[in-house]
DNA sequence: GGGCGTCGTTGACGCAGATCAATGCCGGCG
DNA sequence: CGCCGGCATTGATCTGCGTCAACGACGCCC
């Protein structure tokens, strides 16, 4: 379960302070938990007790951080990079469930196995958890629990946006909504612009929104022939979006 | 947030036990609180104490249990009927998220506002808890609290297999696997058979699998002349599903 | 520098599934 | 009984997106 809402702005401030490095007397000098998910529901040492419990670690591109189906023996907690997590079809048919980004959670679902497959997009850094440990530490500490239980139930409604957007909007719409997204994540974490990269490839976009690489490419040109979206200059995988608010029609 | 998922057969007694009348001296005489999908976790002097926060409600075909967006003040054990679950665009284009059944739990998720619309596939009968009561009374209840986690991660995990559905599988497969779905749902709830009825109209299907009515109705009647399934005389609402196996595949 | 593999774009074409339309089947109701 | 309105089926046709194929732009390694 990767965790990237809900914010609001009564947490801005816990947030700021929480995302603060605070492992420097831990176990792991260069590991920072960027607790940005669950931060308001920490005190102080309840953050010291729980960064005392990870560690750094680091994954080239294409490396894989979990498989689906394995035992769940890790949480982790993104600080640098995109993740991207999917279901596959034996015939090789792939579904994105969902990008992390830094910030997020994995398997915070703390269940038995890994549902989907976690893979880095780009070279990522994590905090990794022994789940163990991790269930350990939150057993009796029901507001945790709580909010962790919360932070499911905005991640299930995550989820079914996604799926309305799957089955019911056409491809324009499907991209559209994709980079608005991908824009309001990148504000929470601190680079708020309307020109975002976008670190992933056309196949990962295409296979997040039930599309194909050709369809995806060619949106994108339709888009920014448009002037609802301009393709910047050295960079293909780096777009200003500004006019695309026309498009949101939520 | 409804829940279904997960069973083993290690809870199959604790089931059978909780899934019994258990009202009699409650505040509700006819208000059967089927507590299949939690009850494992369940002593039964809790379970005293849960029933006594619920009334019973019944709800006529169509009607509105909640609505998406509305303050979520109540959460709903369905006892009887079929219960849809959907997200609607403001063009009328509608994802049903999920049907729910005899035994499942809605707004589990303890969310503020609902994040769907439930409505009345056929006649309802649920029980009814206050949200506030129910919250305080597992709010110092730490293993049912990891309980609902676990539920609502599992919830998860099944509302990311019908991305995969609605992103990657043909209007067969998505049929196929809807059928395959329900079945087994069914005889979780006590009804095994190969005959299985379909409550909802073709229109809930199609919006469940990101379909229209007619290819729903065209790849039903495609799969019954295949002899994949079989449309039981005097009832399109019922099917034989014998040999769909065939057309697995997961 | 040159070969080569990966990635993105673009065009031509085909098809699964949407759309439009007609018909039949009930069930409810005056 | 006969009318009517909702639902399902079926056919004809259309189209958005998939498929297939060609090509250019990079980046990497020898």
């Amino acid at each position: 379960m990767t965790l990237t809402e809900p914010w609001n702005d009564a947490r801005a401030d816990a947030r700021k302070r929480a995302c603060s490095p605070i492992c420097e007397d831990g176990g792991c000098a260069d590991c920072k938990v960027r607790t940005i998910s669950v931060c308001g529901a920490l005190e102080a040492e309840e953050f010291a007790a729980l960064e005392q419990l990870s560690h750094a670690a680091t994954f080239a591109a294409k490396a894989m951080l979990f498989e689906q189906g394995a035992v769940a023996g890790n949480l982790f907690n993104v600080t640098e990079g995109v993740v991207r997590l999917y279901k596959s079809l034996p015939d090789g048919r792939r579904q994105i469930v969902g990008f992390a980004l830094a910030g997020d959670f994995l398997g915070l679902a703390l269940m038995d196995r890994y549902g989907v497959t976690a893979e880095a997009v780009t070279p990522v850094k994590a905090c990794r958890f022994a789940r163990s440990a991790f269930v350990h530490y939150i057993d009796d500490k029901p507001h945790l629990l709580r909010r962790l239980h919360e932070f499911a139930g905005h991640e299930l409604s995550l989820a079914q946006d996604q799926m309305l957007l799957l089955g019911r909007r056409s491809a324009e719409e499907k991209i559209a909504a994709f980079l608005l997204n991908l824009q309001a994540r990148y504000a929470r974490i601190g680079s708020s612009s309307v020109t975002i990269p976008l670190p992933m490839s056309r196949q990962d976009i295409a296979d997040y929104l039930g599309l194909t690489i050709e369809t995806v490419s060619r949106t994108l040109t339709k888009l920014s022939r448009d002037k609802t979206i301009l393709i910047v200059p050295d960079g293909v995988r780096l777009l200003n979006i500004e006019r695309l608010d026309k498009l949101t029609a939520a």
